[in-house]
Formats: structure tokens, sequence, C-alpha cells
DNA sequence: ATCGGTATGATTTTCGAAAATATGGTCTGG
DNA sequence: CCAGACCATATTTTCGAAAATCATACCGAT
């Protein structure tokens, strides 16, 4: 019995339901599922080769992750998109970013600092290579989610870093439902450039003033470029 | 057909499945399923007269909520209670806490008020009552419970305050693990007391270090008297 | 005695059928 | 024409059997 004839099912997790919350995460953040869609069975049934139950099971995970919404006896839907909503996670992430960035920078070994060099290195590689549409790169998006993860990683607590990854989320969300509408990507690099800078000589005050602005420029084009998505809702 | 003869079986959601997640919450809570316990689906079938599928979907969303250790092919267990999650716990919820408080102050209106009466004069009545154990009280939990949750309300952030509710829920485990050990109860009537005052009156610096230290001094009580129970997991 | 492999029993995980519930349209009486 | 009851259909929710996986004990070879 050959394995190449065995088609692999779970990528991700050991268990199939950890691999379906994974591909429907990601394809909420991508906005593959547009905002307020119905998560009906049949259709998700369809596209991921799951069961009822495992499919169930995917979904009220990521209902507790605030992805999705769950109206009981009335199944489920990608979570809604809205103004409000947006102010609250752009918010609570710079309440959380800037306590964990501070507490990074006071505790950080030389494995912190040479992971965020090294995420932040990998990132502008990539940026190079396409500077155009960084968003709509999956490799892009992986390297910028493991530089700002880079950055914390170092704080102390897997509590405050596990509310912090969801925020993260529902904000990549975001920006994917503005990235059709933005003329051109503003300067990252430099951004990132100068939180590292700041982050690795142990200047706190600026660092965390670097990484709120970084926040809420990123919420602002949001708003600028893609407010007219959020009303609809 | 009389009614008397079913026996309800969705006592608080509309779906079993949401049924079950909020009993095994509470249980959780209240520590009649032990830290680490293992969590056996022949067993918990028994006791909550489920089927695995539905079991499974309930465990899955506390395991969001931190309330559950998910071991992917090897079951579900009790989340484990330890020195340094107790720690992460309260850092995280003086961080939101303290954050809320401050902008329910500031936005809290006439309703607001009321209610943080309300629900502090409700919590003394039953203290009267039965002043002696108040953590075995269901009543006085619920109004516990509530006294904080009216605190914060006015905070115009419902994702925050989904946030702190979790981080509420995982540190009254830590109390409940500690209150069969502990002499006798501080006042914490009057630490209420006084946090209401300080909020009604809009004195937020105040407000602010009142709260930070309720939380402080109980987490301080559990290590104090249940710290021979972190140090076995 | 120790290691590696393997059979066995216990447990979790997944599936699709069946039950329960919601939705939408039709009919009837006012 | 409208409101409300009723039925038919679509969809979700629940169940227990079946498959997959893990833990353990046993065995034989080195």
């Amino acid at each position: 019995m050959s394995d190449s004839a065995i088609r692999p099912r779970k990528e991700f997790g050991k268990t199939i339901a950890a691999d379906i919350t994974h591909r429907l995460r990601e394809e909420i953040i991508a906005c593959g599922l547009a905002p307020g869609e119905p998560l009906r069975f049949d259709v998700l049934r369809e596209r991921f080769g799951a069961s009822f139950t495992t499919l169930r099971e995917a979904l009220t995970a990521l209902a507790a992750e605030g992805l999705v919404d769950a109206q009981e006896q009335r199944g489920f839907r990608v979570a809604p998109v809205s103004r409000q909503d947006l102010v609250e996670v752009t918010d609570a992430r710079v309440l959380i970013e800037v306590e964990l960035i501070r507490r990074s920078i006071e505790r950080g070994d030389d494995d912190w600092e040479i992971a965020v060099i090294s995420t932040l290195h990998r990132l502008k590689r990539i940026e190079q290579r396409d500077p155009e549409h960084p968003l709509r790169d999956p490799e892009w998006k992986i390297a910028h989610r493991q530089f700002h993860q880079a950055l914390v990683s170092a704080c102390g607590s897997a509590t405050l870093l596990a509310i912090r990854a969801e925020l993260f989320d529902r904000a990549e969300r975001y920006r994917h439902l503005s990235a059709n509408f933005r003329p051109r990507p503003r300067d990252k690099a430099g951004e990132h450039q100068a939180i590292m800078q700041a982050a690795i000589s142990r200047n706190a005050d600026l660092a965390v003033q670097l990484i709120e602005a970084h926040i809420r420029s990123t919420s602002d084009n949001v708003t600028k470029y893609a407010g007219h998505l959020l009303d609809a809702e």
C-alpha cells in the first residue's frame, strides 16, 4: 500500500476538527467568507469534506474567538463587521499590545532580540520581492504575523499572548477588507524597522508610541478606504 | 400529554450544547471537577446525559475560554492550576479591569449608577443572611459577579467585557480552590462599599486603586491558603 | 535485563441517519 | 385586504454506531 494513494486530510492539527478550525479561521480572516455570510452546513460539508458534527465543533471554537457568530437554533454566520467593532478591536489591541511590548523589552533576552531581528529581516526580504500587494502574499502575511508575535513573545504571559492573538486575527480581517480598495501601501517597512530598533535598544516609551501609532493608523486606513463596507452591515 | 412528564433538558441556552457548556463551566469554576482531572466521555455522558458529539462541542468551547485543556487525540481535562497561571490571570485582570473602570466612570449614566448601587445592595443583603461562607452560597456568587459586572458595564466595549468575563471566571475558580482552607473571610463588604462610593463619586484614581488592591489581595489569599495545591500540579 | 515490536483493550474522534426546530407559503375567516 | 393558523420544506441539532487512535502489557531477540 503506497502512502501517496492516501490523501492527507489533516494538514494542520492532529484532529480533523482542529484542521477545519484552522482552515476556516484563515478563510474568514482573508474574507474568502464574507462578513455576515451565513455558514450553512451543506455548503461547508462540500467545501471542507467533513461531517456535520465536526464542522459544528470548529464553528463553536471560532465563535468563542469572535470570528463566527452563533445564532442558537438558527445556525452560524461569519461575524459581522462594523465601525463599532473595529474601534473596540483597535482600542483593545492598543491596551494589550502596549503592555506586552513594555514587558518584553523589560524581560527579553538574547533569544528574543535574535527573534525580533530575524523575523523583521525575513519580512523585508519578502517585501523586496513583491512590494505592491503584500496582503495578497501568504508568505508576507505569515512573516508579518511572526514579526509582531516576536516583539511581544518575551512578555511572560501566555494568557495575554492568547488574547492578543485573537485580537490580531480580528484586526487582520479588517485589513483584508480594505486591501482591495487601498491605493498603495504606506511605508510599513519603515515603521517596522523603527519599532524593531526601539525595542532592541530597550527604549520602551518610544517603542510603545510607535506601536500605538502603527495599530491606529492601520485602523484609520480601514475606515478611510473601506468605510462604505462598515455601514452596510 | 402533561408538560410535567417532560423533563426540561435545556435550562439555559436554547440548545443542549449551550446548556451543557454552561453547566460544565459552573462545575469547573466551583471545583466540582478538580483541576487537571481527565474528562472522559463515558463519565460525562452519564453525568450530563448528552451524546459524545454534543459533549465534544461543549468541551471545545470551554477550551477556547481557558477552563478546559484539549489534548489532541488524547481527550480533554480540566485546565490545570499553577502559581504561574494565577499570576497571569491576576495581572491580566488588573490591566483590563482598571481600564474598564476608568471608562465606565467616564461614561456611566444614571442607569449605570443605579445598577452599581442596587447590585451592591443585594450583595450586602445576602451577606447579612449568612456571613460565614459566602462562596458556598450560589446566590452570593451570582450577586458578587453582578456587582463587579455592573461596575464596568458602562465601558462601551463588548470586546473587552467578554475578555474580562473569561478572566473573572478563571479567577473565581482559584477563589473556590482556596475557600475550604481559608480561616474566615476578610472584610469584603467594606471593600465593595468603598469601591462603589469611589465609582459613584467619579473618583477614578481612587476606584482604580481600590479595584487593583481588591483583585491582588484576593489572589494573595489564594496563594497563602491554597499554595500547597498549586505546587502539586 | 533491555530494547523493539506487536497484539489487545480502552478511549477518542468521526460519520451520516434521525429528530427537532425554523422558515416560507397557502389557505381561511374576519 | 389583512391577520393568524396550518402545512410543507429547508436547516440545524442530536444521537449512537463505527472507525481511528492511543496506552499497556506481553513476547522474543539480542
